[in-house]
RNA sequence: GGACCGCUAGCUCAAUGGUAGAGCAACGGACUCUUAAUCCGUAGGUUGAAGGUUCAAGUCCUUCGCGGUUCACCA
């Protein structure tokens, strides 16, 4: 038990508030008003009006019989001017004994400074809550990383950027539900805990209930119960939710993210495209007003319609030659000569891919759907309509990243099971964790009684904020991101 | 997991291998229109941890911890 002295001087603050008989924690104050509200209708009240409002106290001048605070709460900050001729010797005494940080509550007159900025005459005051861990500095704030992940709340009391960054986060998310809602997408909520996880290729987490005995893995996607819902007849489904992939960590992964899945009867993966487009259109003129965001120095439009290139138009184009018709030696020359490290028994189509992602990957800056992908590398959609060595699926690049995934979805029991069985024999030769061979036969049987055929869209709603904030790094975006287990020593 | 960078007071930052400092915050005092208020004074440190080299280590070396960037992984 070694507690910072500063700390230590507001318990003994708080012990002579209580002595004092002021319970420096009360039950409840009446906020008549936002701070903003205030501001934004200054006008209309005039000097007599009797208002009351709350907040934290970020700043604190202090004059021998005057102080001017400002005091901030969710929606703005204000200024307070508290003098000992509205007060009282005794309350303003009180309110010297004040600390940054503290919660109060105000009740006064709105009016203007000599400087013109507007302000609460304070005529009385109620300390809602004691502050006693010292807050960072007021003009510089809170700069260091780990500081501002660890501890979101003094992040969020510091930064204002920080605090508009979740605000149109939130935003965004209601943007996209609003317009599924619009269009008649039915939002639902599918299981976390599988039994099998499916829908993704990706490491998933393991938990165990009790009851049952059994392993439960956190979801890795919820592709394969959204389907499940297409045959149950519902034609137009969407989720927006977690999931939780037991992968490494960077800036633009974190453990658990937020994804956006729908699916829709009739429809295929044009059909995706179009919903995609106008998700990312609706959500950044919602944010920034504006057609356009920028992004890492790149001014990017988001107008539709999105650029559109198939897999193979843009490699082709980026190695200037047919490269399904390259043999197996070529694709290896021309892998070295990409500074591609060949790991052994490279399969074609990892070669191709590996080519795929240093070569087309980083020049996609605009919006651009890659579309018509190598059919061995997608085993839930459907084969491609006239080449059934692709299939119809694409992704969305943004700024080289990746942000959405869309399939014309397969629908074909009898050929869902022979991928399944394709996907377990690559998973067996690559020696991945078993867990992977499991096929969902559950699923199967769903899609046995028939699915409708359908387009589904996935969308990496952290990724989309990141775009349309301006972030650098999935961990701006996500309020807690992942860290490692920090040791508490100064209890 | 690899490579590189960082970790100094509550916060933001200084300190050629040679006595660990400043601003803000805190504490005491002055001040009834301040705006990062001002003025006078006081206190605050196991320099992330543990070893090592050295007459001498915040600084150099080793190991470890935490964070960041990047690569790998993530079809």
């Amino acid at each position: 038990m070694k507690r910072n002295p500063l700390i230590e001087q507001r318990i003994e603050k708080v012990k002579e508030l209580k002595d004092a008989g002021v319970n420096p924690y009360p039950y409840k104050f009446f906020k008549q008003y936002d701070i903003k509200y205030l501001l934004d209708n200054f006008e209309q009240f005039n000097e007599t009006t009797q208002i009351s409002t709350a907040g934290r106290i970020m700043f604190m001048r202090l004059m021998g019989k005057a102080t001017f605070m400002h005091i901030a709460d969710a929606s703005a900050k204000m200024q307070i001017y508290c003098r000992v001729n509205e007060l009282g010797k005794e309350i303003f005494e009180q309110i010297k004994k004040l600390d940054i940080g503290d919660i109060i509550g105000v009740t006064g007159v709105l009016f203007k400074t000599h400087s013109n900025e507007k302000t609460i005459l304070v005529n009385k005051f109620e300390l809602l809550s004691k502050s006693i861990r010292p807050l960072p500095e007021k003009f510089h704030g809170l700069k260091d990383t780990e500081t501002r992940y660890r501890q979101r709340y003094v992040d969020l009391i510091m930064n204002d950027k920080v605090k508009e960054l979740f605000y149109n986060r939130s935003k965004i998310i209601e943007t996209i539900r609003k317009f599924l809602n619009s269009k008649n997408f039915l939002e639902v909520e599918t299981p976390m805990m599988q039994t099998i996880p499916g829908g993704a290729a990706a490491r998933p987490f393991i938990t165990h209930h009790n009851t049952l005995d059994m392993d439960l893995y956190l979801r890795i996607a919820p592709e394969l119960y959204l389907k499940r819902l297409l045959v149950g007849g519902f034609e137009k489904v969407y989720e927006i939710n977690r999931n939780f992939r037991n992968e490494g960590i960077s800036t633009k992964h974190n453990p658990e993210f937020t994804m956006l899945e729908l699916y829709s009867a009739y429809d295929d993966y044009f059909d995706m495209m179009n919903i995609c487009e106008q998700i990312f259109h609706e959500a950044t003129k919602v944010v920034n007003n504006s057609d356009d965001v920028i992004y890492q120095g790149n001014n990017i439009s988001l107008k539709p319609p999105f650029g559109r290139q198939t897999y193979f138009g843009a490699l082709d184009k980026a190695l200037n030659t047919d490269t399904r018709k390259l043999s197996e030696t070529e694709l290896k020359e021309c892998c070295k000569k990409n500074h591609i490290e060949l790991s052994a028994n490279m399969s074609r189509i990892e070669m191709i891919n590996e080519l795929f992602e240093k070569l087309v990957e980083p020049t996609l800056i605009q919006p651009t759907f890659i579309y018509d992908y190598p059919i061995e590398l997608s085993p839930l959609t459907k084969a491609h309509r006239s080449d059934n060595r692709l299939v119809e699926r694409f992704e969305l690049y943004v700024a080289a990243t990746e942000l959405a995934n869309a399939y014309s979805e397969l629908n074909d029991p009898l050929e869902q099971y022979n991928r399944f069985l394709e996907q377990q024999k690559i998973k067996e030769q690559t020696k991945t964790d078993e867990i992977f061979d499991k096929i969902d036969f559950d699923f199967l049987r769903a899609l046995e009684y028939g699915m409708p055929p359908a387009g589904g869209l996935g969308i990496g709603i952290d990724r989309l904020v990141m775009l349309l904030t301006g972030a650098e790094s999935i961990r701006e975006v996500i309020l807690f991101p992942q860290l490692r287990y920090e040791e508490f020593d100064d209890f």
